[in-house]
DNA sequence: AACTATTCATAACT
DNA sequence: TAGTTATGAATAGTT
């Protein structure tokens, strides 16, 4: 149907193929709507040139997914149902997993979810409790003895730190090189607090 | 392009509708095939009569999910995106309550979790430890007296029956109407068994 | 389902 | 890229 009959093969020219492209999509696409309107029917036609250019025609009041999902429907795959389900399947594993925690928390808290057990249980979980409380106690206590013994040997160390530097500041406090004598700030630093009332923080060393 | 123009408007003969659709269904399959060899494209037709009837061209070695997938790119929005995103968003939701719900009840439990509480943290999880302890031995001491009472209530009970069953089974034991006495099947063998050193069954009145 | 008069789509050209 | 036209294709009405 033009000025000469064509054989249907690629056409190797870029801009003929373009051109000829760009003239039959619209071609079809008036096809594809008179097809909805004559005949009650949807269609969706979806193109891509070989440019990567895109064009559809959607029968109207109708969305393309719309036509997808009746596609899907109609052919009995789900394009979708890999990714779908195994989303749905762990959405339900976690919530099953949800409720057990919740459960046992709750019942471990000592609300309504006692209402459930029977003596026999509540008796377990007692016992399971009990011991965690000691578990619980336990650690309390440890960590209790480390700070404790890190602290002690923090207060050693500075004590002997004080000791020394006392000593060594009143002993040649009247030495005329007594500039000299503090190697650095830090020291001089520590040396002037001792002398002007300045201790130990003792918010460091509280505890609890 | 017939034997004389149409209008574009649905064709209310259902049967001229129909064979339409099948003539013109055939014209824009080949149109899109063309399409496809002619100028590189890629081509995905879907059609639905309005009896249903599916109809689909797609250019071949290609899927029709590739080409919707290339759709949904270009378009920048993809439709499922809503209700995926939607999904997303509870699982991870549900993963944070859960990690959380994990780590208080291995908190509890008195695992590994307790390593990284505070001293302060440790006396406060005691405290409510300790609390909920209470809760649970509470809960059991309420079990146990409900239990009790009722069972006291049923021996009570059982003990009564018992008494006046023997009375008057003893006092007509030898009236020569004796068959007629149990009414029915249950008081017989209720006395049966009080005669043949059947008690109440001792398992019945376990507690825990 | 086949036919065919007619309209429509479009290949080549401008 | 857009408009024109000769030609072949598609198809509406008919058998």
């Amino acid at each position: 149907m033009g000025r000469g009959k064509i054989e249907i093969k690629r056409i190797e020219n870029a801009t003929n193929r373009q051109v000829t492209y760009s003239k039959r999509r619209n071609g079809i696409m008036k096809k594809a709507q008179e097809l909805t309107v004559l005949c009650d029917a949807k269609v969706s036609l979806i193109m891509f040139s070989n440019t990567g250019k895109f064009h559809e025609y959607t029968t109207p009041n109708i969305t393309t997914k719309k036509i997808y999902d009746q596609y899907q429907k109609t052919l009995g795959i789900d394009l979708w149902s890999t990714h779908y389900e195994r989303m749905q399947g762990h959405l339900k594993k976690l919530k099953e997993i949800n409720n057990k925690l919740r459960r046992e928390i709750g019942q471990r808290v000592g609300g309504e979810d006692l209402n459930d057990l029977s003596i026999q249980e509540l008796c377990g979980l007692e016992q399971k409790m009990a011991a965690s409380l000691t578990d619980v106690r336990q650690r309390k206590y440890h960590v209790l003895k480390t700070q404790t013994e890190t602290y002690k040997k923090k207060v050693r160390s500075m004590e002997e730190r004080h000791g020394n530097l006392l000593l060594n500041f009143e002993a040649r406090c009247e030495d005329p090189q007594f500039g000299t004598l503090f190697e650095n700030d830090r020291d001089y630093d520590y040396a002037f607090r001792l002398h002007h009332g300045g201790g130990f923080g003792s918010n460091e060393l509280r505890l609890a």
